[in-house]
DNA sequence: CTCGTACACCGTACGTCGTACACTGTACTA
DNA sequence: TAGTACAGTGTACGACGTACGGTGTACGAG
């Protein structure tokens, strides 16, 4: 039997890198990254936990995987659209797979080198604006610009306990007035009654930067 | 004495929950955030950990609170120059302040409370913004844009190990190059090769980002 | 001058964490 | 059948956050 097999087999029946990192996301998910211990993880997997360390250096390699798989669920920019469909797509996808793993936001910063599913979305990223006549150079700008943009989206995104219209209005109500008097900012409750009364959505603040960033990139790229 | 007395005399000699939390600062600065325990504070205030639990309720609250610091270091937006010079003003001022500090990104994802600073923030933000003349709604537009940017950028930046064009430069060869198959990925192959020909320096990178933001949003506001 | 009270501060202890290390058992090779 | 490799584990160590029950000193009341 080879080894390939073997770990195969392995595979089937016990443990693998793969099982691991993907219960670990799943917890993550579930309780918060502070919620995850190789511990409980093992326990999830009905394993000890030094049985982890077979699979995984270390837990920060495993958070390093973590992260790799949540770029794995990024789509891929489609080659046969436009290119600001294409890019309007990848961000769509980055903004809802960082909504549905928040904590993956707060570990980018500290973990550096970029890992294999990071590296061909950047690739087929920078692939794409290329192919739309943007030189080298800007693309790089572009590059930066629309990530910046998404990522730091889906940071504010995450520290905010409301997600559709409702919930806003029923915090604004209950929480933010309260502790938000008028004579010490005034901008702020002006703000506060605008959202509410004009029915803000805040599932549509995302498109409105990208439709921007888009169309202010457009004008920049050689036109073939 | 009065019990306002009597805190002043404490803060000169022995602790207070400033002192506490700006050495907190210090220590995440230079150690990382996982390196800031209760017990090192403790040491690194000449005192006993369970000595700090006098002036905060927790460990979440003194994050809270070092994140409240944080913004305190950003710059207000001055109010006798134009909107954009205030907006870059800001913006620079915020990108320094979370490069000297990038735990705080990661931080700002997981706590959902903004503290006193932040308000104040916000406030004269969006009053810069209204006085410019953007309507309520367009100026939490822009609110959520130019942050989105800024913190983005910054995320992005602090697990980049490089801020020169010579660092880069040293990477591209000793580190990128060699884990980059060129037939795997060549649009990658070629903007580092661009990068490092073109001299790019990723301390500019920041100014053309923002600059295309404020031009975009130039047209929104309704002119005075 | 003494006592009671308040409060800044701390020592100890508990449960949990990551993980080093030495150990099982099983499966396959020779 | 003996040997080897390797998936999986149990125990133990040092560090963590923090509950709890102390100390000591300062000060107003008697």
């Amino acid at each position: 039997m080879s080894a390939k097999e073997q770990r195969q087999v392995a595979s089937d029946a016990g443990l693998s890198k793969q099982r691991v990192v993907v219960e670990a996301v799943r917890l993550a998910d579930s309780e918060g990254v502070d919620g995850l211990s190789m511990r409980r993880l093992a326990g999830a997997l009905g394993a000890g936990a030094m049985s982890l360390y077979h699979y995984v250096a270390s837990k920060d390699e495993l958070l390093d995987a973590m992260i790799d798989i949540v770029f794995e669920e990024i789509e891929l920019p489609p080659e046969e659209t436009d290119w600001q469909s294409a890019m309007r797509r990848v961000a769509t996808s980055t903004r809802q797979v960082l909504a549905r793993h928040p904590w993956a936001i707060g570990l980018m910063e500290s973990r550096t080198s970029p890992g294999p599913a990071n590296l061909r979305h950047r690739e087929a990223f920078t692939a794409c604006l290329r192919r739309a006549g943007f030189s080298a150079l800007t693309a790089t700008h572009a590059n930066w610009l629309l990530n910046s943009y998404v990522y730091g989206y889906a940071l504010q995104a995450a520290s905010l306990p409301f997600d559709t219209a409702d919930e806003l209005a029923e915090m604004v109500d209950d929480v933010y007035l309260p502790q938000l008097p008028p004579d010490e900012f005034p901008y702020l409750n002006e703000s506060a009654a605008a959202l509410v009364a004009a029915g803000y959505d805040p599932a549509e603040e995302f498109t409105f930067g990208l439709d921007l960033v888009l169309a202010a990139l457009e004008p920049l790229r050689a036109s073939a």
